[in-house]
DNA sequence: CGCGCGATTGAGTAATTTCAAATCTAGTGG
DNA sequence: CCACTAGATTTGAAATTACTCAATCGCGCG
């Protein structure tokens, strides 16, 4: 189960056996059975989450009812409601299990102070912050320049397996368009 | 001219005066006028820089001719293609010049120098990182859930002032919308 | 005074949404 | 094994929204 995580940080650094287990030892871990919500809106905010194993999206709701998915997070992504975690106000966001998952937690605390002791693990997180933003640029370049039906295309290519795990009305959520529109594209 | 640089550690790090000296000797300092073009689509992107005076726009243009702004850059503010710059390829964007601007620039494998040799660094540019990050999180969200009327009034509430300093059809291109639909808005 | 850029307005068109209904599908219990 | 049901997907039609293209307006500057 620690194996993932281990693999997560040598992508980018090199850590010895005592220093991961070190490392892990801010780690917990948990399962949570498909519809579990992790994180409510209104919630503090105390940990971010690797996934080991399963799916699950970030998401808010507004006063229509209408959904809208920030995120998906699969096996080795990392998911919390991060403006929350770190402003330590309430969340704004849900995150449910849309699969059942395994998942490792760190604490805001616990993460400053790994941070704060080893160079390493700075550099790993500034790292994985760079490329969150990276992702996100891509994101909202994505939403301003293409309509729908290539915004679905680019998903599709990126994430092929995600399309049998999830039902299209969530892709629809995460494109900006109602799920009608959605089955209306001829791909 | 390395005030705002300081300040701008400051605000995330504490650096002994000979730090900091060290620290801006990384840097190289380059006036612009308007209209200038700092980076151009294709170039080689070798560093990365902060805004000291003036106003720049990061933007991509498609086939038929239209932009789409990914980001405005002010006093403060850290700006460059980072796709490119971190893999060495190509930039698919265009920094240019809306005002006459002073820039402070880093180039990459000096940035990395800095971040290994003080874990200080590696902090705040984590920081910076996450912030840049969280940023883009809330505007993916705008993108998704609110219309142009409502994107309108959060960018002129966040950022009044650059209403004075650009043209309303770069607003346009900003929020995802063409300029008479931006014309046509109540507010 | 007139040029040129930016902003606005109008009219027709294209894309997307909304609301409603029909269809399909996987899983459940008899 | 089959019928049933809930959820997911598709389809239809009308309404809305934003877009395109073209023309006009307004203003600052040479």
């Amino acid at each position: 189960m620690y194996t993932e995580l281990r693999q997560q940080f040598e992508e980018f650094i090199r850590l010895t056996d005592a220093e991961f287990e070190y490392v892990s030892s801010f780690f917990q871990t948990k399962k949570f059975k498909k519809h579990s919500i992790i994180i409510q809106s209104g919630d503090i905010v105390e940990y971010e989450y690797f996934v080991v194993n399963g799916l699950l999206k970030t998401s808010q709701t507004d006063e229509k009812g209408k959904e809208y998915i920030l995120q998906f997070a699969m096996e080795n992504w990392w998911v919390s409601d991060y403006q929350a975690l770190i402003t330590h106000e309430p969340s704004t966001f849900e995150i449910e299990c849309l699969e059942n998952v395994e998942l490792l937690y760190l604490s805001f605390s616990n993460k400053s102070k790994l941070c704060s002791e080893m160079h390493n693990m700075e550099y790993f997180f500034r790292l994985k912050a760079t490329s969150g933003f990276l992702n996100l640029q891509k994101r909202v370049m994505a939403l301003l320049k293409n309509d729908a039906q290539s915004r679905y295309r680019e998903l599709f290519e990126q994430y092929p397996s995600l399309f049998q795990r999830i039902p299209k009305s969530l892709v629809a959520a995460y494109l900006g368009v109602t799920r009608e529109t959605l089955s209306r594209l001829s791909v």
